[in-house]
Parts: C-alpha cells; structure tokens; sequence
DNA sequence: CTTGATAGTTAAGAAGGCTAATATATGTCC
DNA sequence: GGACATATATTAGCCTTCTTAACTATCAAG
C-alpha cells in the first residue's frame, strides 16, 4: 500500500522546510534583520503581551540576553515597552505597529508559496487536502495536551 | 464549506513550524552546535558532494563566510574537504561519518512528533492523509519545475 | 520597616559570523 | 608561455549576541 504515512509526513516536512527557509533567509537578508530579532518579533506576536523573562525562557537564553535583543527592537520601533501595573516589576512587552507588519510580511514571504501550490489543485483535490490537514491538526492538538498536560499552572 | 483551503495550510504550518523549531533549537542548545553550523551540516547533507562556493551562495553568504563556516566543521571532524581532480581549484565537501550522524539527529529530533502523530490516526486516516499529502508533494516538484526552470545550466 | 526574593537593566568580555581586501593556486584562451 | 578569470583561503575589522556579574526597583512576608 504505497510508501508509509510516517515515509511521506517526512517528506512532506522536508519540502516545506526548503521552500519556507529559502524564503525566510531571503527574507531577512533583504531588510537587514538579524535572525534573531525577527524570531524575537515572532515570538512577540505569539505569545500577545508577555514579560522579558518569559521571552528569553522560550527562546532558551538567559534574561539578560533577552532585554538586550528587546531594546534594540525598541530602538528601531518595532517593539514597546511598557510597565505591568499589577506588578511593577514586569514589563509588558508587545509589537508596535511598525513590527506587526514585519511580522505579517514574513509570515507572508515564507509561505506565499502554499497560496500558488493551492491553485494548482482542483476542488475536489483542494476539499480533499483540506480535510485531510485540518485531521492533522486537530490531532496535534490532541498530542499536545497529552504530553504538557500542566505548563500553565 | 469549512475553512478556506489557504487558511488550513498555513494553519498546518504554523503548527509544523512551531513543533519543529522548538526541537531544533533544544538540540542546537544542548550540543553546542551553533544554528549556522547546523544549517550548513544540513546543506550538505542535502547537496551531496559540492563546492565551497555553492555553499555559501546557497545560505546567502560570501565564499569566505562559506570557507570559515566550513573550517570549524573540519576541525570538529563534522565535514571533510577534499580536491576536486577535474578542476583542483574546486574543493569538494562532504560529511565525515560524525557529520551525518549529527545531521541524523537533527532530523529526527525535528520529526520525530509527526511519528507520534500517526499513531494516533486509525489506518483508514493514515490512508487519506498520505494520500493528500502526497498529492501536495507531486504539486510543489510542479510548482517548482513551472518557476525555476532553468536553473541547473 | 526589614529581609529576602523576583524582574529588569547594564557593563564587560568572549565568541561567532559577516564583509572586504588580499593572496595563492589553478584553469582557460590566445 | 602570458594574460586573464575563477575557486579557495587568509586576514583584519566590525557587528551581533551570548553569559556572568553587578545594580536598581518592586513586591511579599514577618
């Protein structure tokens, strides 16, 4: 029964690496914005309104690093600063408008792609796909919970 | 009829991104692989036996960025370089057997969440997802072909 | 109010990665 | 052979990002 479904997701993901990282380095190259700092902006634009700390944890590095790459987003006025007034510690980092649009433009650079591939099918086929991936996803939900059933709290 | 195909798609990506960067970020950090390093491992990988200078036009960078890339790969025992004897200004680079033992890794670190994730489809699922999936594989080599067409002389 | 923990910033120094310029070896064309 | 182009390597200098180690401000508990 034709190649496995493991043989095939793998593949699937390898196609949609290369398409997608070529685009994304392009990307960056183009407006002079460190890897670095756009996966800050992304993870900014995720994670809505969080805190300095937050963001260098998920990104796996200390604090310190974190602020540093946040106040140069600042500097350029991609990202804002503003104070927690539940507790004044924190700071509440979010996008500027200016960064929300880098955002969205990258976001559209890397997969402007999948926007060309989706004509290319026909209904059927695009019905077809479009059953078949939001099975996927939904599933993914699923294997999420299982395995961090208590990251918040 | 539900969610727009293009809206499933990158709804599907972000998932993939967000899975797999995760993975791919804790490997780097815990083997002390910068991401560039790695990345050019991967390029290899993917490429075969090549030129420095193909490598660095592939990432974007210049030949020398390519060549110091490449130097701490070889003293690592990551890469090799050896002479090309048709033309001996050219180097050809490959990966030592350590090499693609980390490249290996990388992947499967990268993808072993989609093996999790066909476990939990029922084998008519796993059917009608590899089924579309590999239509979407078929469309992008199209796609591909249709864009770039003469792009290997 | 004092003590101690937490969040963020700052400074100093190391390392990685980039470019530009230069050098060296090789190939190609006459 | 001689002139020119090509492929790689090397060097120097710059910028980014990281860590560690202070330092400041705030909160929470007694």
């Amino acid at each position: 029964m034709s190649p496995p479904l493991i043989h095939t997701l793998h593949e699937w993901m390898r196609v949609i690496m290369r398409h997608s990282m070529r685009n994304f380095i392009l990307y960056t190259k183009e407006h002079k914005y460190s890897a670095a700092q756009l996966n800050t902006l992304l993870r900014i634009h995720r994670n809505g309104a969080c805190s300095v700390s937050d963001l260098g944890e998920e990104m796996g590095v200390t604090s310190a690093a974190a602020s540093q790459l946040l106040e140069r987003l600042v500097q350029q006025g991609l990202a804002a600063r503003s104070e927690d007034l539940r507790d004044r510690r924190n700071k509440v980092v979010t996008l500027t408008s200016a960064g929300r649009q880098i955002v969205q433009e990258s976001i559209v650079v890397r997969q402007s792609w999948l926007d060309r591939l989706a004509e290319l099918l026909t209904p059927e086929e695009q019905e077809q796909v479009n059953v078949a991936l939001q099975l996927l996803i939904e599933k993914t939900v699923r294997l999420d919970e299982e395995e961090g059933p208590g990251r918040k709290s």
